[in-house]
DNA sequence: GTTTGATGGTTCGTTATTCGAACCGATGGT
DNA sequence: ACCATCGGTTCGAATAACGAACCATCAAAC
């Protein structure tokens, strides 16, 4: 992880190794996690601190992220307000379906998920956190934003070792591709098992004012629920739902990107 | 701005010259806004870029916050929920007084404004903008987090130049140490016109886990509806609202913060 | 109670990295 | 054709980052 990176791309990758594991790490940790000196590590972890990107907490010494995030964060949201917008969004559509609506969003080769929403109808239902790194390959959102994506992009994340999830997970690149095919031609993806077993996903790509995919909306439902009706009213509440959200922020779907038959 | 800071405060400040009235920034501006050379700040902005804290539009190539903020504030929440708890209670808070709510907090010198709520009760309210940032001495957020600050961090702000906003800023800090003892004694801080001419804002500091003020909820309200009922029903329920928010979020009141006497 | 192995934090000479004036090519208004 | 500005690039000089070694402190181990 070492490699000729810059100072400021040393310091952010630090910021990197939270997740919801791990939400606070000590100068040690993140010295070994990170692959750096741990002198390097302390004077970059004090400017980040200084910068209020990290804190400090009071019992232990370890660092956690800080709130200026949140002021940034708020500030992206008043650029591009895909969160605020995709909430009205995301609540409607697992309403409509019955099921978990969650969003994801592309960040530069992986696949983040953002936000989500649950529907009271069922008891069980497919839990989602945010933040969470999803895969290109294995999930139904990762696909929806391959079959759109930049050729090059595709054949960067596709050469990459390609992780089994489980024993469903599509690994082969060539099998993938195919499956590219079919969701470039109905403009949604289908994921059953891939990521975790049990869930049945179905994604649709959201894209930027160019024109690329900048992510995807989705609905998960335990494949047990996955009925004929409930595949038919999935699909075209979803497909509605990724449209109207790519167009409220401003985006623009390709022109090859199949148009949604009716209602 | 620009004497020794190291390069990764150099790209952080970057990030912070982002605000409401610009949240797009060319090459050239940026280079400017910052006082940094303009090769230093494309490199840095490149760096800032591969890792998604900012991101170049289509159309003419400014740059604008990246989503990676996005994610790391959803870490951040999960490890410190401030916004998700402090959403129910900003919402309570503004429809049991019929006004505008907002939450701050305190990041390094300044005071930042990071969620807020509004009352459909009247035609006529105090609007908030998030990610705002608000002074200490002219707010009563502000005032309400010096109160309770240690004193070292009150003379740091107080030796600062004190601009003032409205002809009602308090400006001298001899006053202002005055007021602050009088919050001390109520636990509340006030603050009619000081910021915006015509707001009346009530406000209580919140701790963290170590006693020390992270930051203000406060009610916002225009001078002309502050009857004396009114300010009564606000001044107990902003006190109960914030000690609450202080204890769901971990904090802890110190102990010579007031206690609210009964309901 | 001292040994051991963690931890967070600090030092300082070497060296690799950042810096910045100048330079490009493109765009656009006069 | 001109001038100004834009985003982006170059390259030698100088500065700032690096990292091995070192402290201080703590907690459990012996």
């Amino acid at each position: 992880m070492q490699t000729d990176m810059g100072t400021v791309a040393k310091a952010l990758s630090l910021l990197t190794l939270f997740n919801h594991a791990r939400t606070e790490i000590g100068l040690s940790e993140l010295t070994r996690a990170s692959g750096l000196n741990k002198a390097t590590v302390y004077r970059l972890l004090c400017e980040l601190q200084s910068g209020g990107f990290v804190e400090q907490t009071g019992s232990d010494r370890a660092y956690r992220l800080g709130p200026e995030v949140l002021r940034l964060a708020a500030l992206r949201e008043a650029a591009v307000p895909i969160l605020s917008v995709s909430r009205a969004i995301l609540d409607r559509l697992s309403a409509d379906t019955g099921e978990t609506a969650h969003l994801s969003l592309v960040r530069g080769e992986s696949l983040n998920s953002l936000s989500h929403a649950y529907s009271p109808r069922h008891a069980t239902r497919v839990m989602m956190e945010d933040a969470e790194v999803l895969s290109f390959h294995g999930t139904g959102s990762g696909l929806a934003v391959l079959a759109f994506a930049d050729d090059d992009f595709v054949d960067r994340i596709l050469s990459r070792p390609l992780v089994a999830h489980t024993d469903l997970t599509l690994t082969d690149p060539a099998r993938i591709r195919q499956v590219l095919e079919t969701v470039r031609a109905s403009g949604l993806a289908e994921a059953v098992g891939g990521f975790e077993a049990d869930v049945h996903s179905h994604a649709a790509p959201i894209f930027g004012a160019d024109q690329r995919p900048i992510g995807a909306l989705a609905v998960a439902a335990p494949v047990s629920r996955m009925t004929a009706s409930q595949w038919q009213a999935i699909r075209s509440r979803l497909k509605r739902a990724a449209t109207d959200l790519t167009q409220r922020i401003g985006g623009f779907c390709p022109p090859d990107y199949p148009r949604d038959r009716a209602a």
